[in-house]
DNA sequence: GTCTATATGTAGATAGAC
DNA sequence: GTCTATCTACATATAGAC
């Protein structure tokens, strides 16, 4: 399925090492105003400027402005369902994990990556942030999230086969929430508490993860 | 503090029911459609139409479309904060209330408004939701939030005098990401539960109130 | 692939009649 | 307060030279 002679792709030949930054630069810009400002907000001109890219180079790689975005979103969400299913691997082979070693193959490689991998982590959450309270993105969120999750599920219903699975579906939405609230919402953690926000994100891991384990334990037993 | 000349105050007379009940039609369309596309996705002429009233007015009563949003947010922030503080002080009044109780009287006013005042509290979570997301609207989130949401973190703090304040403060903002995500994700719950999503709201109350106090114990005591 | 120039629509805001 | 007409700016998208 790679590399074969297709009729449905258009682009032939192997794009050039230039090209392949300069479309970086361009998902890493919009990545960047979608974070901050929502797809509407974000306009193409300012994608382009931030990316040092003329404005028809970021429709050239884009393919339209929904279709940049929807790449932007994929972009990650393909490379974290990776990382999460091989940390629930990992995991189910040195035995039968809990809901809490379940729930931390989940958060735990996108935490990691957010400590590690810089801002441009940060601005991701705050982009699935706008496609779950947009409704216009369901198909993307469908699309790029649903199938990774359904695994999670499935995992804690094997452990629990007597709960119903729109109760653990539910704890599990929850969950994604909460994990969402502490990539985007730390300012607000640090006001409300009357200091700074928590320096170290994976040094939370422990925390949410506990909250999520607790928090999913007891819906699915009420 | 009311009524006595204001040299501040730019009106002088009381509106007229007729405004009163334009102003209300305006402020519900720009919920409607905010919640639907968040703030740079709908324009004052899409509000007007939606609302029945010309371009004209809606910049008149909103004064601009910042302002506008704001007003929109504020609106049903403050009817929510009076009915989760008059519920506290209630449950206050009849004994000791543990993290449920307190979590009950955050979620539970929101929840049944949701259940019985139709359409428009639906579409404030998700409004709500859009300003979590967007780093703009910080100020517009504090100042229409904040105080209350300190309150329910001292009452929790109360009851468990040992537990660092940051901690309390980070389960209660995960508590306040679920209760959005039911409100919001009931369509995502759904579908990764393979079935229809729950029809009443209020009855996920409970199965809320324990995902939340069950969190929150987990977080503060790890 | 890269970049410039341009076509076409629509945005927020305001002035002024009623 | 209500409504119409209009100003100015900027949006997405594309055509075509290099």
């Amino acid at each position: 399925m790679k590399n074969v002679t297709d009729p449905e792709k258009k682009r032939q030949r192997a794009p050039s090492k230039r090209a392949l930054e300069t479309r970086a630069r361009i998902l890493d810009a919009a990545e960047l105003l979608f974070a901050e400002r929502g797809f509407d907000g974000a306009s193409i001109r300012d994608i382009a400027t931030t990316a040092g890219a003329p404005v028809g180079l970021v429709h050239h790689h884009g393919e339209g402005k929904e279709e940049l975005f929807r790449q932007v979103v994929a972009r990650r969400a393909d490379e974290l369902s990776s990382l999460r299913l091989a940390a629930l691997e990992i995991c189910k082979a040195a035995g039968k994990p809990d809901i809490a070693a379940i729930m931390r193959c989940f958060v735990g490689p996108y935490l990691e990556r957010a400590e590690s991998g810089g801002p441009q982590w940060f601005a991701y959450a705050r982009l699935v942030a706008h496609v779950s309270a947009d409704p216009r993105w369901r198909r993307i969120s469908s699309r790029h999230f649903d199938a990774t999750a359904a695994v999670f599920i499935d995992e804690i219903a094997r452990l629990h086969p007597d709960a119903s699975r729109e109760r653990i579906a539910t704890g599990f939405v929850y969950s994604v929430a909460a994990m969402l609230a502490l990539l985007t919402s730390r300012w607000r953690i640090g006001e409300l508490s009357g200091g700074e926000p928590p320096v170290s994100i994976s040094g939370e891991l422990e925390e949410l993860v506990a909250f999520c384990a607790a928090g999913i334990a007891a819906a699915i037993s009420k």
